[in-house]
DNA sequence: GCGACAG
DNA sequence: ATCTTGTCGC
């Protein structure tokens, strides 16, 4: 099976340029309906093999209970460049999306939103394409400079860039590193952050990512032990 | 030229 | 990101 997606083709630096042209369309104005429903998307895959695993899973809010989920297997062909993960990331994500019966009313993905170089981060970039609200929650820091938040669950300090705020460092848990929430798109980075505090049960990855993460990790380990079957939840 | 560098 | 067992700290 061939997968083509209009990322595969494009060079490093015209991906780039792609990026510099759709930042004049971000939105950052704050996202006005209710929040029923919030999803986390993440992607897994195995060293050295280019087949990736893009799930999105969604969660009531703020109960943050699994109500759906979905997965698909891609090939992809982009490598990983610090800077252009989205090119990587997006088309297979992007195919998750569609195939979502319950569309969350904003989703969280793991990495950056606007705390970008260019302010493109893979959220930043899946809302613009998507034309969902989203929010990034990384794990470390892609650009930035921050002061080191106290040692105390929802300590935080903004992460700065050129001169202007970018995002937000969040102590989650104690003794823990803390995680880079950014906005993405439709959003704004007040509620990005809340989105975030809300989303916290007891561990350092809030639940839409964490879970995220579970999913795409089981169906991988899955399709190890039983290669070519299908994907049943 | 050197160091940094999401997943 | 993924590969992996035990182990140090709260």
């Amino acid at each position: 099976m061939e997968h083509t997606s209009l990322y595969d083709r494009m060079s490093p630096s015209e991906a780039v340029e792609l990026q510099k042209q759709l930042r004049s369309q971000i939105d950052l104005s704050p996202y006005e309906g209710d929040i029923k429903y919030i999803g986390g998307a993440d992607i897994s895959f195995n060293r050295f093999e280019t087949t990736v695993y893009a799930g999105i899973v969604v969660l009531s809010y703020p109960e943050m209970q699994v109500v759906s989920r979905v997965a698909v297997v891609e090939e992809a062909t982009f490598p990983y460049i610090s800077g252009l993960l989205a090119f990587r990331e997006v088309p297979s994500l992007l195919k998750a999306w569609q195939q979502l019966e319950l569309k969350p009313d904003v989703l969280v993905l793991d990495g950056q939103g606007i705390a970008h170089p260019r302010r493109l981060g893979i959220a930043t970039h899946f809302g613009l394409v998507a034309g969902v609200p989203t929010l990034g929650c990384g794990k470390s820091r892609l650009t930035g400079t921050f002061e080191e938040p106290d040692n105390e669950p929802l300590s935080q300090r903004p992460l700065w860039h050129q001169g202007e705020q970018i995002g937000v460092v969040l102590r989650t848990k104690r003794n823990c590193k803390p995680v880079f929430v950014s906005p993405g798109h439709h959003i704004s980075m007040e509620q990005s952050v809340q989105l975030i505090r809300n989303s916290l049960r007891g561990y350092r990855i809030p639940e839409p990512t964490r879970k995220a993460h579970l999913w795409v990790n089981e169906v991988r380990l899955q399709a190890k032990e039983a290669p070519g079957q299908q994907l049943f939840v």
